[in-house]
DNA sequence: CGCTTAGTTGAGTTCGTTCAACGACTGTGG
DNA sequence: CCACAGTCGTTGAACGAACTCAACTAAGCG
């Protein structure tokens, strides 16, 4: 189920740094990273990464692969709180405030970048830069949390899968993170945890969309078919985006 | 409407120190944050602080008073995203990715302490506990946020009001932010566009958790009668929390 | 005293839920 | 190679939670 890999990949080669969207590091921020670095884990599809109520002594960014964030109610009622691709950070929140408020669980295979958490603080005393970006990245987070908070609060179930198709899409496409289909590696049940409705409402709110062929399921994903019909549907543009840091 | 004051207040006597839960500064911290403030400003209730789409030149703090943060749709749906109270940081995100996506307005007047956001890189080269600092409030948000999520995705309407309620009055109690009656300064408006309901079915709700003495109506605002009852209600128990920061 | 704001309540409608069943596909063990 | 279980998507029917529309009360204020 885990697999944990010594430093196979170097910093130097650091996956990521092909995006060109993501801001490149100075010699020595990059020499710095490498020492904070401690590995690569690598998980299957549906493995928990992180536990709620864990305290976890690592922080991780994604390398490869699909995951999300998710709290649940006491009786099992889920909801998926954000998705996890190449770039972003997991486990900063219990790495600054204490245990685990949510989980972490893969939907595809996940390669990760290990961090000691412990040594977040000599990042901030060493490397303001970094330090900056570690706290960009949050704020990055932060934003994509409103926004799901307005969808969620505020439109209708075939607005807001509108909206959480179209975010997913432009995310992934960015990343070459979509499947051999061309499509997004989740099912319906995750979908419906993340828009807040029932499973069968989904499934018949998708129906919706696969029938104005903006959208269609394939090999175990959903491919957008048609992003500006998703994004007109959802009233949604998305903000204007400056390079992005990553650790 | 708007009132800029002259740095009338000294950081060495902020109002937040008082509380215990904060943090302390070093002196030398102090000495900095000092010469990062560039004033105060005072705003009357209802007034718009930050608006979206704009590209404020500033960051804040809030030093007293009740705000909220919120997003709309085109059509005008309304969603409170979070509220805003004393040790709260304002602005985080403008500043680092750019234009506003969510306004801020207020409950009641509001004191904020003002910061020049271009010298947020040298608060991080210089300071780096203070970046560190306002990493951890970033990642507070974020968690908050994530609690939210939960409540309008997954519980149900007298659950999520009971959880908003329960959390909005821990958080004043221990910042002493209830008005004279002892209640918190908002309106059902206000609750239903937090909660995701329209203001009909929130009033039914809320009668319902008033014909069980949790809550009353009095002097403009809600005053909480049982704290745990409503904790029951939600299923919601806070996250154990270490001393906060500030800036 | 009329105007505005905020809370309350009833009636009818709509959106989303639950229950239940079924088909397509995948993987597994006899 | 087939039987079987498990997962995932699909659909219909009945129900219920939340919505809209509409009207009314109470309090605050010029």
């Amino acid at each position: 189920m885990w697999v944990q890999v010594r430093k196979t990949v170097s910093c130097r080669a650091c996956p990521l740094a092909k995006f060109n969207h993501f801001r490149a590091f100075s010699d020595e921020e990059l020499a710095f990273v490498s020492g904070f670095k401690t590995g690569e884990l690598v998980a299957d599809r549906g493995t928990t990464v992180l536990l709620e109520g864990s305290d976890s002594a690592h922080l991780y960014t994604v390398l490869d692969g699909w995951g999300f964030r998710f709290k649940t109610l006491n009786d099992g009622r889920r909801q998926i709180l954000n998705y996890l691709l190449p770039g972003d950070l997991v486990g900063l929140q219990s790495s600054l405030l204490g245990e685990m408020q949510h989980s972490v669980e893969t939907l595809t295979p996940m390669t990760l970048c290990v961090f000691e958490r412990e040594k977040m603080p000599v990042l901030f005393e060493k490397h303001a830069s970094l330090g900056f970006d570690v706290t960009w990245i949050a704020a990055r987070e932060e934003r994509i949390l409103d926004e799901h908070l307005l969808s969620i609060g505020r439109r209708s179930a075939i607005e807001r899968a509108a909206y959480l198709l179209a975010f997913l899409y432009r995310r992934a496409k960015m990343l070459n993170q979509l499947n051999g289909q061309n499509a997004i590696p989740l099912t319906q049940q995750h979908i419906a945890d993340t828009l807040g409705l029932s499973i069968v409402h989904t499934n018949k709110t998708l129906r919706k969309l696969a029938d104005k062929k903006m959208i269609a399921w394939r090999d175990r994903g959903c491919a957008v078919l048609d992003f500006d019909g998703l994004s007109e549907i959802a009233g949604w543009t998305e903000a204007p985006s400056t390079n992005r840091p990553f650790i």
